[in-house]
DNA sequence: CTTTTGTAAATTGTAAACAGGCTTCATGAT
DNA sequence: ATCATGAAGCCTGTTTACAATTTACAAAAG
């Protein structure tokens, strides 16, 4: 038997099918604004725009409510979710439970191979021009680099419930505005020092370098919802 | 206007559909022990044997998948999850950190309406002959009350969070043979604690007797599994 | 005898047509 | 003028039919 080199995945990756083309299409839709908050998707619509019929339009609608970007109702269809002050609180309250149990588990159970990844994104993102680090990219490094610890996390349940949020943290982290200049210096360094409290195993510098970390984020965001209120929330 | 006083939900009920009778069916199935861990699930012989299409029995799956219940894989199909050792571990790590959060909020917001339906399932628990009480019965009260302080915190990301993991400690619950002469006793006291706590809003003091709470349930269910070690578990 | 390869059956993924509920707007009554 | 009533159209829920993939098994090659 040849050993396998060449197919690199030795977990077999699924195949993609219909429904997660159509997923990403309406995700990335919602995330980058061309979907507002509260819009209809009507599934013939949809089928229409991305050449599927209405199965793997259905399918898909059901999996972006999971992951909370749209709400469903019975005979009524699906609408983009709309945020107010209140899911702020939810999905800031609910991340911080998510993440401390997160790098509880991952200063207990991660591997070398488990922090290769994180350590993998603060490398990049040290080596990327400044002026080529857009919002949007801040963004998604920030979003890989949380994922990645939840991976690391060996909580397959842990990991689903934060695929359940993820997306939700995407939306506000893609709302901010220009950043403060140091924020760069300041990011790498935050998320540094979580590599390092889950590489020393210490439970509790992590868990309150998590907890210091979510709240951060969470005071930011309200400060810069406060700046422009009434903006783009309810509505 | 009239005043609606009889048709009784403020919240509009969403209407029932097939998919949910589906869903009922299926998990009423899997946690009865009709369907075992393991089992295929074929959407063809499903809807043959419930008397619907393919469709709602495949919403039915990928519902039942966010429970933890089923397992889905592209295009090699569902089958009943199976449960390991590693699983109890996940279930009440993921649990305690849900519900440490639940009763917190629940402490901070909880109003007396939201309080009345844990204590009416107390009453009920206390106002039904021990010898009516059958292990079922123990879990559905379980179930019941821990829904119901969910329900209490306000918080429909949490909720959601606890949908996913509701029936896969159900499944638990289920297991439990014959109870301890005093588990009764022991479980209306301790349940009355909770709601004692989060009435008094001590915060403090809910999160501890939650987390012993869970903590000894898990202890509990360990010592359980030990004795007949290799029953019923991975298989 | 073991391994490989091809073919058929089984089963899921997708499409398209049908049925029924919800919304809207016109019409009429109070 | 405001509110009730009802019918038409839109849209979702469901069914049925078709396509594509996986699995099982048998035949052939080493």
């Amino acid at each position: 038997m040849e050993d396998n080199s060449i197919d690199q995945p030795v977990q077999p990756r699924r195949r993609r099918v219909l429904m997660d083309d159509v997923v990403d299409a309406i995700r990335e839709a919602i995330l980058s604004g061309k979907l507002a908050a509260g819009t209809r998707l009507i599934e013939d619509d949809l089928a229409q725009m991305l050449d599927v019929s209405r199965g793997p339009i259905r399918q898909a609608l059901f999996k972006l409510q999971q992951e909370g970007l749209v709400v469903h109702e019975t005979h009524r269809g699906a609408t983009v979710a709309t945020t107010s002050p209140d899911d702020v609180a939810e999905i800031y309250s609910l991340r911080t439970a998510l993440e401390r149990l997160a790098i509880e588990q991952a200063c207990k159970k991660a591997t070398a191979s488990d922090l290769a990844p994180l350590e993998a994104i603060l490398l990049l993102f040290q080596s990327t021009p400044r002026e080529n680090i857009t919002r949007k990219k801040v963004a998604e490094f920030d979003i890989d680099f949380h994922d990645a610890l939840f991976r690391a996390a060996h909580h397959r349940r842990l990991y689903r419930a934060w695929e359940g949020l993820r997306s939700q943290v995407m939306v506000f982290l893609l709302l901010r505005d220009a950043l403060p200049d140091d924020y760069l210096d300041s990011w790498h360094r935050d998320h540094a020092n979580l590599v390092a409290t889950v590489r020393a195993g210490d439970v509790a510098a992590a868990t309150a370098a998590i907890e210091e970390h979510i709240g951060g984020a969470h005071a930011r965001l309200l400060v810069m919802l406060a700046k422009d209120s009434g903006h783009s929330t309810t509505d």
